[in-house]
DNA sequence: CTGTTAGCGCGTTCAG
DNA sequence: CTGAACGCGCTAACAG
């Protein structure tokens, strides 16, 4: 564990000419650069980055805060982070907050302490208070994925509602009236503009769906899972099934093929997030699919701005597009039903 | 920004007396306690982890350096990670060595600069120089999933060799006697192991494979899809695949649809490392399951006993079982063939 | 081009 | 039970 002294000591210099090869700043010879070289590989030398963060106030390190890295959508999101921050020399550290404000709470405390020089985060319901929290202790943020109502920062995300629109759109066009949402949490904004696209597109056809059909619960497998089966023992049942991501779509599968429906035979199913293809052995289904890197790294992008202290003063919210991809699950067109 | 001085002044006492509260450590009154807690939640106080870390020699952090998080078998190995971890009180920072020599000696760099106190370290080929890196810089490490030959370091590990061995088993029983091996790279314990496993079952079986059936690649779907393609156009054609990944399997079954032939009916397929329950729609493949999260939690028990001072002088390495999941991939008994 | 001084925020050491 | 002094390893500010 040598130091910079004990550099400094063998290279026959002060300890700041160390620092300024170290760091190529400021002037040296050639000379002095190569006896330090020289000194730092014969000992082995690794600077101290708690040392030089506490002197310097910044630590070239940003964080992502994410909901479920299990989800394959936000695996990608934490691939686009990282590909841009480390261009831009910034080390990333990625935290799960598990959709639980607590654990957003824990790690944002945790992350001030870490003295990170900027914060992006997928907020879980409802979570103001914790931008607060970083604003008051100077932390830049940018918001990812969702929207946060008066957050005072920049948001990137997609146009979920559109999304929505779109899928129930194609529903309709298919012949299907009786289109059941299975929705995600209530309170969480992506699954709110999903409903509601889920809703315009319904109410601009005409259809006022009964209560059965729309359900909400958690972007979880499980939760598709069931919300398939309550949905499946109600009157009057779906033809159609709109799913609010990915693992409610497979859980939703998993219902119907339990119940002895087919997809899309019996009923067509359409979700929201695509999986990549090193995931899907038989892609099948049709989605909105976001552009969760693009959207990464739009958003990293800015929050390096703002830590250069560039960009506009007033906050940015950036919408990105949806894009509809179509395969099977959807079906073909139905018969006139109704 | 307060620091523990003004904590200290609005609380009226000794910096030092707040450190203690914060802390929890040595002696103080509960009146202290409590003027102290009010000064601190006054000035929204938090601590700088990068003084208290310089100062103490720890950060209470572990690394998790991995080879691919797009992978759902290292995002279980993550989670795993994290638990025991958290529980113990420490932070983990991931970091992705994408299987090059080159990115992972630049994350031990850095990671041993940002002074963490242990790492658990998926090796990619042959890194016994990163490992005495490590060790010149007394960071403890144990290594995970793979197999390091004369690593100074504790291992946690599967066994890829039984499992092959019983994969190959159950595809003899069924009646094949030219399995392909679509093989990981060399050089990677893994894939090696792998590799021995299935050469071990078809030696005791009396067959020696033809060298077009025996192929390496990556633990991609990519590689997966041309060493399928490879071996389909090669004479003799096989009648099953072992896959030596759950990404190489998905990359064999898009070849094999192109190709017009369907699994098992025409080939059977077998895998290595099960896809999670929330990302398959259609459970389909016959695998071999390692138990990822297991692995990750010994793993870091392990390096949390090391951490503190316990645990046996030698190093240990833990091998554990893989368990063999039947699914459709593997098809029906066939006829006598050869 | 190089060096001296000082201090980032905290906790160890030792003294009350 | 409380506090003063000191230094962890590094670099900003200012000399020379």
């Amino acid at each position: 564990m040598a130091t910079i002294r004990d550099v400094a000591k063998k290279a026959g210099v002060a300890p700041i000419t160390v620092s300024r090869v170290i760091n190529n700043s400021g002037y040296f010879s050639d000379a002095t650069r190569a006896s330090v070289e020289a000194a730092i590989a014969e000992l082995g030398y690794v600077p101290n980055r708690l040392a030089r963060g506490l002197r310097q106030k910044r630590t070239h390190t940003l964080a992502l805060v994410l909901t479920d890295i299990t989800n394959p959508f936000f695996t990608t999101v934490a691939r686009g982070v990282e590909d841009i921050a480390n261009e831009a020399g910034y080390t990333v550290t990625f935290c799960n907050s598990d959709e639980s404000l607590e654990k957003e709470q824990k790690y944002l405390d945790l992350l001030v302490q870490l003295q990170v020089d900027g914060i992006l985060l997928v907020p879980t319901a409802g979570t103001p208070e914790n931008i607060r929290f970083l604003q008051k202790n100077d932390t830049p943020v940018v918001i990812l994925d969702r929207h946060v109502a008066d957050a005072q920062a920049d948001i990137v995300r997609c146009d979920s509602e559109a999304g929505a629109y779109q899928l129930v759109q194609l529903l309709l066009e298919l012949g299907h009236r009786r289109i059941a949402m299975l929705g995600g949490p209530e309170g969480i904004s992506t699954a709110a503009d999903r409903l509601a696209g889920y809703r315009r597109a319904m109410a601009e056809a005409g259809l006022a769906p009964a209560s059965t059909l729309v359900q909400s619960g958690s972007f979880t497998q499980l939760s598709g899972y069931q919300m398939a089966k309550k949905v499946l023992s109600a009157t009057p049942q779906p033809t159609a099934f709109l799913a609010a991501n990915n693992f409610i779509a497979i859980g939703a599968v998993k219902a119907l093929q339990e119940s002895g429906l087919s997809v899309p035979d019996d009923i067509a199913l359409v979700g929201f997030d695509d999986l990549p293809p090193t995931l899907m052995m038989f892609p099948f289904l049709t989605v909105a699919a976001q552009p969760a890197c693009e959207m990464a790294q739009q958003a990293t992008k800015l929050l390096l701005s703002r830590l250069a202290g560039e960009g506009p003063a007033q906050y940015q919210e950036i919408i990105l597009p949806t894009e509809l991809i179509l395969r099977q699950s959807s079906g073909q067109p139905i018969p006139l039903s109704r």
